[in-house]
RNA sequence: GGGUCUAUAGCCAAGUGGUAAGGCGUGGGACUGCAACUCCCUGAUGCGUUGGUUCAAAUCCGACUAGGCCCUCCA
């Protein structure tokens, strides 16, 4: 297995600590609002990445976090608590907004075929944690406590810029113009550990500590979470690009500090979703949830189909143009698969050869537009359709896109009446009674019913 | 200003030194009573521009152009 690692800036062959099993850690939303579906498509990314190291025969155990407190609109101390913005909007209590987006977001992973990590963790739930690693950083002196709230002190640091080539006078301090700067800090990448001293007067969650009261910081989360359910030792961490500064980077400099070695080996990112403007967000433009797609008609899986068909490293822009693209292919995919016909019996060699292709294209940094197209050749090889449905269903379990899953029936749908519509049509077809027959099709169409005249007679479809 | 990534047909996209995968769309054909479905055929002397290295470059190196993202909200 070959993967791109952020951190040397190549793609490597990866190697986990322990050859039985990864240790993989990515990092989970803010339950502040719905997910768009650029938010997700981190989350198929990392799917896609664990199902392959299952396939490959790894065990890996995975764990996410949800953050649910200390996520500010910025780390200053100066930004608005998303978790509180959200509740202002909606006149809920932090608490009540956070387990409603958790559900909402987890409504969508399910929908798209996303497997729901072995391990999450909400950020409330794991408090001693942080103080524990915080008393600990404050003892060893890489953090200090100014204006009541405690810093990590990245001048400490060799190598703070591990993740990212730059260094403290390349970094243009508070470029964006929502954010200020915070005076209290000694070095300009500091950031809070814990906050005490927050001008939100209204902060609803808040935790005894050594400190004071207060809550902790963001980045504080991802370390406790990880080193509490996965140990000292990770050997994946994946997250979305903008994650890499100051987030990630900040996470190597409290949890290395901490345990005094280094953490995780393989830094794994995946590129944005944009949309024709840019990095897409729920503030401009459509909000474009994966609700919103299915009001519109698309399945979800048309989206999965979509990220599918190129590189995670690579910047995917959103259109409807794109999402339709993939419709028309993911439908005709399925089409023809569905035309296949389980006979004859596996042909081992014809598999092996396909599936060890597979598996190679997945290594090779998760080639996914190339494990899709493997599925063409497959299709148009000449080959025991038993062999060819067995691969599909293995290739499934990693590509997750319900490909020999056969439409479900919906509701009381009387196949027995379909039959005899169909046969009545035969027969206004035999007479030449074209507009019987055709009244019937359009009939069975407005309930739903497609049918296709195949050369083995006619069947149905249900949409 | 610094960092980082990208540029391949109408669209999506693979390709990491040996002469341009695959998919969608388009056009043509087969099948059909007509459709739909399905099947067959169909497209880049060319890979942002420009120098260079090489027997050989979309692939390596340089310059340039355009664009994305990050530089304390983000997946």
């Amino acid at each position: 297995m070959k993967i791109y690692n952020t951190l040397t800036k190549k793609v490597e062959e990866f190697i986990p600590n322990n050859k039985d099993i990864v240790k993989m850690y990515t990092c989970g939303p803010t339950v502040y609002h719905y997910a768009h579906i650029g938010n997700l498509r981190t989350y198929i990314f990392e799917d896609i990445l664990e199902k392959t190291l299952t396939y490959l025969g790894y065990k890996v155990q995975r764990c996410m976090n949800i953050t649910d407190v200390g996520h500010l609109t910025s780390d200053a101390d100066t930004g608005e608590d998303k978790m509180l913005k959200g509740a202002k909007r909606e006149n809920k209590s932090v608490l009540d907004i956070a387990k409603f987006y958790t559900e909402a977001f987890k409504e969508d992973t399910a929908k798209l075929n996303i497997k729901w990590p072995e391990i999450v963790s909400c950020a409330t739930d794991n408090i001693p944690t942080y103080i524990e690693i915080i008393e600990d950083l404050l003892a060893k002196d890489y953090a200090y406590i100014s204006e009541g709230n405690v810093y990590f002190d990245t001048s400490k640091l060799d190598n703070y810029y591990k993740l990212t080539n730059q260094t403290d006078k390349d970094l243009v301090e508070a470029v964006r113009e929502d954010v200020s700067v915070d005076k209290a800090k000694k070095n300009q990448t500091d950031f809070v550990l814990w906050f005490t001293k927050s001008k939100f007067e209204d902060q609803e969650l808040k935790w005894n500590s050594p400190w004071g009261l207060g809550y902790p910081g963001w980045h504080i989360e991802c370390s406790g979470i990880s080193i509490k359910y996965l140990g000292e030792y990770l050997d994946i961490h994946c997250g979305g690009v903008d994650n890499i500064f100051p987030h990630h980077t900040n996470e190597i400099a409290q949890s290395e500090s901490y345990l005094g070695h280094k953490w995780c080996n393989y830094w794994v990112h995946a590129e944005h979703l944009n949309d024709s403007t840019g990095k897409m967000s729920k503030s401009k433009g459509e909000f474009l949830t994966l609700s919103l797609l299915e009001k519109k008609g698309y399945n979800p899986l048309v989206y999965r189909f979509m990220c599918l068909n190129t590189s995670y490293r690579k910047v995917l822009t959103f259109t409807y143009e794109a999402l339709d693209n993939a419709l028309n292919s993911y439908q005709k995919l399925k089409s023809k698969i569905s035309l296949i016909k389980e006979e004859g019996s596996i042909d081992k060699e014809k598999y092996d050869n396909y599936d060890n292709k597979f598996k190679e294209y997945l290594s090779d940094d998760l080639n996914t537009s190339n494990a899709l197209s493997l599925i063409y050749d497959l299709l148009k090889d000449e080959v025991s359709g038993k062999t060819k449905i067995a691969l599909l269903n293995s290739w499934d379990k990693v590509l997750s896109l319900d490909l020999t899953k056969q439409e479900e029936k919906k509701g009381n749908i009387d196949e027995e009446y379909i039959k005899q519509m169909i046969e009545k049509r035969n027969e206004a077809k035999a007479s030449k009674d074209y507009k019987l027959a055709d009244e019937i099709r359009d009939k069975l169409l407005n309930e739903g019913i497609i049918l296709k005249d195949t050369r083995e007679g006619t069947i149905f479809e249900i949409v």
